[in-house]
DNA sequence: TCTTTACATACCGACGGTCGGTATGTAAAG
DNA sequence: CTTTACATACCGACCGTCGGTATGTAAAGA
């Protein structure tokens, strides 16, 4: 019985490995049943028993997704640091653990970046604020408490704090990865990411230099999107990509 | 020869305006070109000669709607008031201005709220901050001038506010329409726009209370809200909007 | 033996888009 | 004044693809 329940997970597990690939390489809406079940060698009848429906694909791609982020960002917050520690962990986490997989940062660029992944970046949004905001709130709150933030509504601010975040990623994807704008340099993402963390210090009430990154983790980001720029030189990459099956 | 040019544009036009309703009532991804052509009355051969393709139509209506507004913004942009004045008159305007056509107000807030819009909202955001940036921009640089505001890089605060701002718009509609949200009170909406002010204004390194809103055009808002609920509560609305057909 | 699980196959209707064709001009050539 | 040549505006049949459904069936478990 329970041995069953497993098998019927790791079956899912795989449509959704599979998915993940086809969505960051098609993009969510050029993504279809018909060539997913083809690239795992299975029949329409074996997807539409592991899932409801296509949304039902994207539902449990992105709750897989921020599973994965969710113990790690619970961990920072139930750390026994001060506030503005935890923010600094927290943001370096982001840039750190997309800086150690270098392929998956150009595919979230990629994924960012598609219009075919509209929805998917919609649902995925909402998602992430309901989990997030709640953990921003948390640190905010501690953060007045030991005086170094002057906010009247952590609630509130901490839904502003996370939406300026999600502005920040989205500045830095588009600064990386994106083919119109010009080849990023070390300089340019410095001054963006200090432009973001000043705002959010100040939003926060707190003091200018208090939400201190590391540099360093910056450099890598840069030499990963010459290298994916180079790469996808053609122009007609995307529309390829979709023309040719499996 | 002119002639035929009027004829031409007012008879797209008549396309925008229909797709115009579609999208509110079914949202852009759930509107069919069949649809969109029997409720004109057309054949799908006079559509397909004045637009390439669905996605030309969005890209129409979008660059139709950012136009209206685009005047009335440059306009307070080119006034001589000082540049708090100028912030203050652009946030009231996109108050009064929403509040003077109540169903507009509403409209709005289906598209926002609607996941077959998607699509629409990611273009509609990139072609607004496109167009509302530089203008941000403009007002940043001015208010640095007369000693009011303090930045460093004019450019990227204004897409940090323009952000801001998109935050607030989103988050107000959800309190105003999402019917997953309590009933709406006038406090509710105060407390929420008092953040973002308060957020705003820190950002700009201004004076705390410099970006005053007229309270009262708020009010106007929530009774919107309560017809707007009252007339949507059967939960399958969208649904059965998509099917009945015409 | 009977039921449930885990698939496979065949099929449906809706959709975006294409295409061959037509009716109505309109400007220039004969 | 008429014919030619071409452009505009529009029609509706048709196509391939897609998400989804209905039905069947072999194997595993109770």
């Amino acid at each position: 019985m329970s041995q069953t329940k497993t098998n019927f997970d790791s079956r899912r597990e795989a449509f959704l490995d599979t998915a993940d690939e086809l969505f960051i390489e098609l993009g969510y809406e050029n993504t279809s049943i018909e060539r997913l079940i083809s690239r795992l060698g299975v029949s329409k009848g074996a997807f539409y028993h592991y899932f409801r429906s296509k949304s039902d694909l994207l539902d449990a791609a992105i709750y897989r997704l921020l599973s994965r982020y969710e113990a790690k960002f619970a961990e920072i917050v139930e750390s026994d640091s001060p506030a503005t520690k935890k923010l600094q962990s927290f943001v370096n986490s982001i840039f750190s653990a997309k800086t150690a997989d270098r392929e998956l940062a150009t595919q979230i660029g990629d994924l960012l970046l598609n219009e075919a992944n509209a929805v998917l970046m919609s649902r995925h949004r909402y998602a992430a604020s309901q989990l997030f905001v709640p953990i921003f709130e948390k640190i905010i709150v501690q953060g007045v408490k030991e005086g170094e933030f002057n906010v009247a509504s952590p609630s509130r601010v901490a839904r502003i704090i996370w939406d300026i975040g999600q502005s920040w990623d989205e500045n830095a994807y588009r600064v990386l990865f994106k083919t119109e704008e010009a080849m990023p340099e070390l300089n340019t993402l410095l001054k963006l990411n200090n432009s973001y963390t000043l705002a959010i210090e100040r939003v926060l009430g707190a003091k200018e230099g208090c939400l201190c990154l590391d540099s360093k983790l910056l450099e890598p980001w840069i030499e990963t999107a010459h290298l994916h720029r180079a790469k996808n030189k053609p122009n007609s990459y995307a529309m390829e990509k979709t023309k040719a099956l499996n």
